[in-house]
DNA sequence: GTTCCCCGCGCG
DNA sequence: AAAGCGCGCGGGGAAC
């Protein structure tokens, strides 16, 4: 355990399995990453802290990295809310540890905090780090955990959320290798040349002439939505809103410039020169990741839109000399997830080595696969009008268990209950107000507008859990993934100096190492003579995730996997 | 002047 | 083609 003492000064406490205190030792913050990085080599224990945010990045910044951790913080939140703790009063009791995750820490301050060896660690907001309260918070933890229904199962969500913890940290330390000259070729073949400041490029100077010539009005901005509309029904074009699915649909001839005006700006926008200036340095873009950041469980990103890389600008994401990006995604990950917590043995079938949606065409539910993905997002998300409307019912009686699980989780949402993923993470309960206006509705005096406002977010709450608890459980399944590998890149040999990567610094340099994570697919920046050990490891980690998660089932997780120089654009 | 919300669109 | 879920971000413009 790592915990903040008196005197500015760190301990570090050893803990057995029951509790009890072995031994300590204490040292100046500045010299935290050799004790650390001793003791691990020692022992490699697994380090219970505040909060890996905290603590971990200046320990990598020193070249340590650790094996395991228990994060306080992640797993206070979980264990607070999760259905499977049958007495989480302490830790409800223990609000500090609630906070939410660093939501406004300034962006400058991350490259940093990267880099320098400040003793004072920074603390997440309303975070404790000191020993005591670190031992503590423990105690609580370690109680609710064993209250739990099932604490293995439990325990392994824990261990998933804090290796992602590790991970997160990691991901930024290293930074996804990223081609400046090929994104300015990208941006410069889509808009023009780089524009000086205050100006646009040329192509959508150009665009913009286009679209206000075709609307007769010289001096409109294409940028306001409301003064865009206007012009819009100024030049007979019937729309209710500036999106570009409805203005497609409609004929003029300022559609066809306006839609690619808004591509351009778009791009220019959230990932132009101006986000390669403030993003990337050194060859490395590093996002900020916020693991356990969406309250499904999936990561958060904040800063640098990690988790909406265009896929334009994908090609940007290239290998450094001698090395190779391995790239792999899940094929219809949730759906798998969804058949193998229900044990849906038709819909596991279906998908039984091969692409699930064209196991749905060939099981003749359906004549295409556009039409059994439409339908299976459709049961994922609770759609229920147009296409997948059709399809749904359909569904339903040829996955029977697969659907009434889903259906189960929306049914319970509506009426106002939480629902559990696989391992443990429960919903959120809804608000006070919800509920009040729930009943209020069902009430003798309820006007029709109330009761059908009400059935309305009833049913919004409905498509939410029904899609929590197979998003969550993806989301688990991801995690325990790249945990696994990660651990098993880091036994991967370091290869000789001359064939390291210098900008991700010492400790990513050495040997094939993750570098991007996306819900359902990973990239690992690897030495080209271990990336087919590495793809291997990817795979091997896949099916264990699998077995870990769904022991005994025949449920598979293809992967799509590619070994490449350079990202493709997909 | 700053803050907050909505719109629109990128990702899974 | 979007829909039905989950997000973050930039820009505009209203609210403060």
């Amino acid at each position: 355990m790592l915990g903040r003492a008196a005197g500015g000064r760190t301990l570090v406490r050893f803990l057995a399995a029951d509790g009890a205190v072995l031994s300590e030792e204490s040292c100046e913050a500045t010299v935290l990453h050799a004790l650390v990085g001793r003791l691990e080599q020692e022992s490699a224990p697994r380090w219970v802290w505040s909060d890996a945010t905290a603590w971990y990045p200046r320990l990598l910044a020193a070249g340590v990295t650790l094996s395991r951790c228990h994060d306080l913080r992640l797993v206070h939140r979980i264990l607070r809310h999760s259905d499977l703790v049958t007495v989480p009063g302490p830790l409800r009791a223990a609000t500090e540890w609630d906070t939410p995750l660093e939501p406004e820490e300034p962006r400058r301050e991350l490259g940093a905090t990267l880099f320098d060896l400040d003793p004072q660690p920074s603390r997440s907001p309303g975070v404790p780090d000191g020993i005591e309260e670190t031992c503590a918070e423990l105690t609580r933890q370690q109680a609710a955990i064993a209250s739990a229904e099932d604490p293995a199962r439990l325990r392994l969500l824990l261990a998933a959320e804090s290796a992602g913890a590790l991970i997160a940290a990691e991901l930024q330390a290293a930074g996804i290798p990223w081609d400046v000259a090929e994104h300015d070729r990208i941006l410069t073949d889509a808009l023009g040349p780089r524009p000086g400041a205050g100006s646009l490029p040329a192509q959508m100077v150009e665009v913009a002439a286009e679209v206000r010539s075709a609307l007769g009005d010289p001096l409109l901005s294409l940028d306001s939505p409301p003064k865009l509309l206007r012009a819009l029904h100024r030049a007979g074009i019937d729309v209710a809103s500036t999106s570009q699915w409805e203005l497609q649909e409609k004929e003029h001839p300022a559609i066809e410039p306006l839609l690619r005006y808004k591509k351009m700006s778009r791009l220019l926008t959230a990932n132009g020169w101006a986000w390669l200036d403030e993003w990337v340095h050194e060859g490395r873009y590093r996002p900020v990741y916020v693991p356990g950041g969406v309250v499904t469980g999936r990561w958060a990103s904040s800063g640098g839109g990690a988790l909406q890389i265009p896929r334009r600008l994908r090609p940007a994401l290239r290998a450094d000399p001698g090395w190779l990006l391995v790239s792999a995604d899940v094929s219809q990950l949730e759906p798998r997830v969804l058949a193998a917590m229900s044990s849906d043995h038709t819909m596991i079938e279906a998908g039984a080595g091969r692409d699930l949606y064209s196991g749905i065409v060939e099981a003749g539910v359906v004549a295409t696969r556009q039409e059994a993905k439409i339908g299976v997002l459709g049961a994922l998300y609770g759609g229920t009008t147009g296409d997948s409307g059709r399809v749904v019912p359909r569904l339903r009686r040829t996955f029977p268990a697969a659907m009434a699980l889903v259906d189960g989780a929306a049914a319970t949402g509506e009426r106002g209950g939480t629902v559990t993923t696989w391992l443990g993470r429960s919903s959120p309960a809804p608000d006070p107000g919800w509920v009040q206006a729930q009943r209020a509705a069902n009430g003798p005096d309820a006007g029709p507008g109330e009761q059908e406002r009400a059935r309305r977010s009833a049913r919004d709450r409905g498509r939410f859990t029904r899609n929590f608890v197979v998003q969550g459980t993806a989301a688990e399944w991801a995690l325990s993934w790249m945990a696994a590998l990660r651990l098993r890149l880091a036994q991967f040999p370091e290869v000789a100096a001359d064939e390291r990567a210098d900008p991700s610094g010492p400790v990513f340099s050495r040997r094939a190492h993750l570098a991007f994570f996306l819900h359902d697919e990973v990239i690992v920046h690897a030495p080209a003579a271990q990336a087919e050990a590495a793809a291997a490891a990817i795979r091997e980690c896949a099916d264990a995730a699998g077995r870990l998660l769904f022991p005994g089932s025949p449920i598979d997780f293809p992967l799509d996997l590619a070994i490449t120089e350079r990202s493709a654009e997909k």
